[in-house]
This record gives C-alpha cells, sequence and structure tokens, in this order.
RNA sequence: GACCCUAUCAUCUAACGGUUAGGAUACAGCCCUCUCAAGGCUGGUAUACGGGUUCAAAUCCCGUUAGGGUCGCCA
C-alpha cells in the first residue's frame, strides 16, 4: 500500500500511536487485581443478562481489589435510542453495581481511561486502523452491501462456507493502481482486515467457563472501519480493552465464535489478549423449546418490567447470584446476616450449561425471604417509592396514613424466621391491605354470606352479637381468644380443637368456624394475617363497627 | 450447510472413576394452628439414547439425538 493512498483514506490529521499509548499508561493495581467492564449498547431497553453479566464482572473486580468500569457501544448509530444510557447508567446503580470508571450519571466521563463512550472515540480507532494499514494488515474495501450479500448467495448455492475470505475477498486482491481508481471516482470504501488465517488450521482458545476449545483459525477479511467512519465492535474491542487494560473480558456466548478473529486482532496490534469468560445467556421456555430472552417478545427481559412490579433490588440481585454460581444458595445459608455482594465470586465455579431457564417461582421464593428480613420501616420506604412512579393514587394514601400503614406493614413482622413471608413485590402490597381502610373496604352482606357458606345468617349475626358483648381492645391475645371459643361454646362450637376432631358432628364446627365469622366480617376475606393484630392495629372503633351487622 | 457450546429431578444445580446420585425451588401429604403465609417432618420425580474403555462410568472415548450459538458496514 502506497502512501499516497494511504493519505486519501485517512487524510485527517490523526493522533500517533505513541500519543495514544502515552495517554493510557498500565494500571497501577496489587497483584491478582482485575479490570473488567460492562460494555452494552445503548439501543433501547436494558436487558437482564446485561445485569446478569454485569453482576459477575463487578463481583471480580471489586473482590480482587480490581476496576470496574462502564463503556458505552453506541457505534451502531442507526440503533442508538435516547435515554437508553441514562437507563444503563441508572440501573447499575439502582442495584448496588458501583462503577469506579465510565460515564456518569450527569453523562460526564468519570476515571482517567476515558472516553468511555466509543462514539467520541472515533480518532483513535482510526489511528490504529491506519497502523494496520501502513502494517499491510489491512485494505480498503470498495464492494456494497449489495456485492457481498449476493457473493453469500452464490457461496451458500455451492455449498460453500459463506463470507469474505481468500478467492473470494475480492478487494484483497486490488492492485494500488485500481484502488487509486475507486478513489478517484468516489467510490465508498470500508476498511477490511487482511487475516492471516488459515480455516484448516486450529488453534487452542482458552475460556474461563468453557476451558480450552480447539476452534479453526480466523481466515475472514472481517470490517474494521465501517463507511460512517465508525469501527466495528471487533475493532473497537480490542483497541478499547487494549487501552483500558482490562484483564479480563466477560461477555455473552454469542461472542465465543468470533474470539479465533479477536486473539487474531489483538496478535496483530503487537498486544496481548485478555482473558475470555463466555456466558450462557437466560432462557425462557416457549412452547415447549427454550429460546434466548429476547428484548422484543419478553416483557420480563428487560429489567424496567421488575422496576414496574416491584421486585425488590436484593432479591433479583440474589437470585441472578444464584444463577450464576448456585453456590451462593448454601453460602446464604450459613450466612444469613451478610450482604448479597459479600458473597466471593470466582470464575471457578460459574454455571457453565447452555444457558439457565429464568424461573419466576425461585426469584419469588427469594423475594419472600428478603421482604421478611426488612423492617416495617423499610418496607414502607420501598413500597412509597414504587407507588409514587407506578401507583400515585396509592403513593398518596400511604402517605396520608404513614403511621397506620408502617403499623399494618409490621403485623407478624419478627427477625428472620419468625416473620410473615407472604410479600413479594411491592405492587401486591395496595391488594393486601385495602381492607384496612374503610373507604376501600366495601363487602356486601350478601358477599360476606357467600363466602361463609354452610353457616346460615342468623348464627352469624348471633355470633357477631355475643363477641362484640366480649370484645375488649386492651384484651391479651389470650385472653382474647379465651373470649372467642367461649362466644362459640354458647353458640354450639367446640372450643377445643381435639374434641372437635374426635367427634365433629357433636358441634356446629369449631373454634376456627368461628374465628372465620369474625374474619370475613372485619377483614371480607377468609384469610388474613393474625386476627389479633389485625384488630389491634384497626383499632375498636372500626374492629366494632364492622361487626354491626 | 460449516464451525462451536451444552446435555443429571418440572426448574437452578452438586458430584470432578467407587455416594442409598445431594441440596434449593416447585409439587403432594402430615404436624403445628383462629384462616392464610411461614416453620417442622415425610414423599415422588433425574444421569437423553447407543456403543466402547475399566474390577468399577453421571463422570473418560466414539457415535446418534435434542437444544443453544456463530457464519453482517448489529453489537
Amino acid at each position: 500500500m502506497t502512501p499516497e493512498i494511504i493519505e486519501k483514506l485517512f487524510p485527517n490529521a490523526l493522533p500517533s500511536i505513541a500519543e495514544i499509548e502515552a495517554k493510557y499508561p498500565p494500571r497501577s493495581l496489587p497483584e491478582g487485581a482485575r479490570v473488567m467492564r460492562v460494555a452494552p449498547s445503548p439501543t433501547g431497553k436494558m436487558h437482564v443478562g446485561t445485569l446478569y453479566q454485569a453482576l459477575l464482572a463487578e463481583r471480580v473486580a471489586h473482590q480482587s481489589g480490581g476496576v470496574f468500569f462502564l463503556r458505552l457501544e453506541d457505534t451502531d448509530q442507526k440503533r442508538e435510542v435516547a435515554g437508553a444510557a441514562d437507563l444503563i447508567i441508572n440501573s447499575l446503580a439502582r442495584y448496588g453495581l458501583r462503577i469506579d470508571e465510565g460515564v456518569g450519571a450527569d453523562g460526564q466521563d468519570i476515571g482517567l481511561y476515558g472516553p468511555y463512550i466509543q462514539s467520541q472515540r472515533r480518532e483513535i480507532y482510526q489511528a490504529y486502523a491506519k497502523k494496520l494499514l501502513m502494517d499491510g494488515l489491512a485494505y480498503p474495501c470498495f464492494c456494497t452491501a449489495e456485492d457481498v450479500d449476493m457473493m453469500r448467495k452464490i457461496q451458500e448455492k455451492q455449498g460453500l462456507r459463506p463470507g469474505y475470505y481468500g478467492k473470494y475477498a475480492h478487494c484483497r486482491h486490488l492492485t494500488d493502481e485500481q484502488i487509486l481508481e475507486n478513489l478517484a471516482a468516489g467510490k465508498p470504501w470500508v476498511l477490511r482486515f487482511k487475516s492471516p488465517g488459515k480455516y484448516d488450521n486450529r488453534i487452542v482458545v482458552k475460556d474461563l467457563m468453557k476451558g480450552n476449545l480447539s476452534m479453526p483459525e480466523n481466515d475472514m477479511d472481517i470490517v474494521l472501519i465501517k463507511g460512517d467512519g465508525l469501527p466495528t465492535y471487533h475493532l473497537a474491542h480490542a483497541v478499547d480493552d487494549h487501552l483500558m487494560g482490562t484483564t479480563h473480558v466477560s461477555r455473552g456466548d454469542e461472542w465465543l465464535s468470533s474470539v479465533p478473529l479477536h486473539i487474531q486482532l489483538f496478535t496483530a496490534l503487537g498486544w496481548k489478549p485478555p482473558k475470555f469468560a463466555h456466558m450462557a445467556p437466560l432462557q425462557k421456555l416457549d412452547n415447549g423449546n427454550r429460546r434466548k430472552l429476547s428484548k422484543r417478545h419478553d416483557p420480563e427481559a428487560s429489567i424496567t418490567y421488575f422496576w414496574e412490579h416491584g421486585y425488590p433490588e436484593i432479591a433479583m440481585v440474589e437470585y441472578l447470584l444464584n444463577l450464576i454460581n448456585a453456590s451462593f444458595e448454601d453460602w446464604r445459608k450459613t450466612n444469613p446476616e451478610k450482604s448479597a455482594f459479600d458473597f466471593p465470586m470466582n470464575f471457578n465455579k460459574v454455571s457453565n450449561t447452555a444457558g439457565a431457564l429464568f424461573d419466576f417461582m425461585k426469584l419469588n421464593s427469594i423475594s419472600k425471604d428478603v421482604v421478611a428480613a426488612m423492617t416495617a420501616e423499610e418496607v414502607y420506604q420501598a413500597v412509597l417509592a414504587w407507588a409514587k412512579t407506578y401507583n400515585p393514587s396509592f403513593a398518596d394514601r400511604l402517605l396520608a396514613h404513614d403511621a397506620y400503614v408502617k403499623a399494618i406493614l409490621n403485623i407478624e413482622r419478627g427477625i428472620g424466621k419468625k416473620s410473615r413471608k407472604d410479600l413479594l413485590k411491592w405492587e401486591d402490597v395496595e391488594n393486601d391491605i385495602s381492607y384496612f381502610f374503610d373507604e376501600l373496604y366495601q363487602p356486601t352482606l350478601a358477599d360476606q354470606l357467600a363466602l361463609l357458606a354452610g353457616l346460615d345468617e342468623a348464627l352469624i349475626r348471633q355470633v357477631a352479637a355475643d363477641y362484640r358483648a366480649v370484645y375488649r381492645y386492651d384484651d391479651s391475645k389470650e385472653v382474647w381468644f379465651d373470649k372467642i371459643k367461649q362466644v362459640g361454646a354458647q353458640n354450639g362450637f367446640a372450643s377445643d380443637m381435639k374434641a372437635y376432631k374426635a367427634d365433629p358432628s357433636a358441634y356446629r364446627g369449631s373454634v376456627a368456624d368461628v374465628a372465620k365469622i369474625l374474619r370475613v366480617l372485619i377483614t371480607g376475606r377468609v384469610q388474613s394475617p393474625d386476627l389479633f393484630a389485625i384488630q389491634q392495629v384497626m383499632g375498636e372503633d372500626r374492629v366494632m363497627h364492622r361487626l354491626m351487622i
């Protein structure tokens, strides 16, 4: 390639390689420290899989005393969506993934190895592209997308491996004169890698999760610089992860087959490739078949799905940690008090399967435990924060009755295993506690009688009247329950469960049925938390009023 | 079509040549109990299939099948 051609391809002044390298000195970090990153594209929704992958990278980096950074891969300007970058930044912060470097909440760079937005690094990529060109490891290609497409179809028809390689790499064989002619004619071009590889050669690719893999050497002359002057993923990956000092690249499975190419690129640029860890994608069951969670088709693939429904962030983190490494579960059992972020993460025991199915049952179960471990105040604040965005009228109610709501949320809330475990996401709270509010408690007598089918109305009225006569707000729970038994006995209900079970025909029912009558009258439901606790929170007036039937 | 990955209960997984194949979630039953939730106890369900190697295979090898991924001026 003559200097004339190179000058025509890259006419603008570009920083020299030495200048660039000087700006990105090797990091001074302790032995064993790992530098890792999450590098999503701001193309719309934030995928749960991005959080999943970021969580592994963040934990490994920080636990090793290293650096975790965020890089925005926005080299495909067609796909860029406004606001997508903010969503990524907010999501990481929301789940407690601390960024040492990258793009901050205000859009400003944090850290010295930036810019961390690829579209702002254009000249850097071009400088290295120019270097490859000078080294004879790249060449301009004038084939249009249509040309390449047509060639691929022909290759497929002939049963050949499709792609731009070997004798099918048309522009690789252009003479300097032909290049000059095309340039003079103003033909658009892209820069391609002149792959030194042979497909028949096999190389060993090391992956932290999959082990050593034997793969064919890359021989594709892939595009390095696109028609718009921005790099493809491949070039950007090599340049950025070299300059930014990434030691370990964790990324999706879909990159595995590109590793031979990436190793070639690093080598061509004179760099040592980082270590790779490829993670299988999260999957879901669709008509009996597994498939990757898709942002387009699956609402739960988007992280905002979990915001809308009010899943606690910690629950999400614990669930994902569990998917990354199933020994998390055992660790959690022996370390119930520790933060999930204290779980020692390493690559050794990371799950290495074809991809885990996202399991809401398991998430729910974890979420129940997480909520049970929270105080009423913490639950209140979390529900309020959720409601402000997703249910404003409920938020107003929470604010207007904050002490009352906290008392409600405190019912059967103890420490650890003693705590009530039925709440798993914030969107459920409104319905769970609605009967505590007179304006939301609207069952008709007919509704209540239907819930009490099998007991006749006169009996129900009598039980209610008898209970009203003895009910005292200040009674202890024991005294209260004795009174329930007493009211039951007056009306033919067994006060002793064992006696009832021994001879059910001797009674109208048991003390459980008496409680059921009161529960339905007071809450409008057949199931509720502890009735005594409910009454204490509701207050005497409200309880008495509901018993007036 | 070529190349690569993966294959243990319904789900997430443990076992890295010798275990009654373990745990968690889910499910079922019992106990506890004012209902529910929880908790305790118990139970059923798995090494995809076929060949090897070995005294011994979920584990190693080969093949088959199935699922996933890649083969873009998308990342």
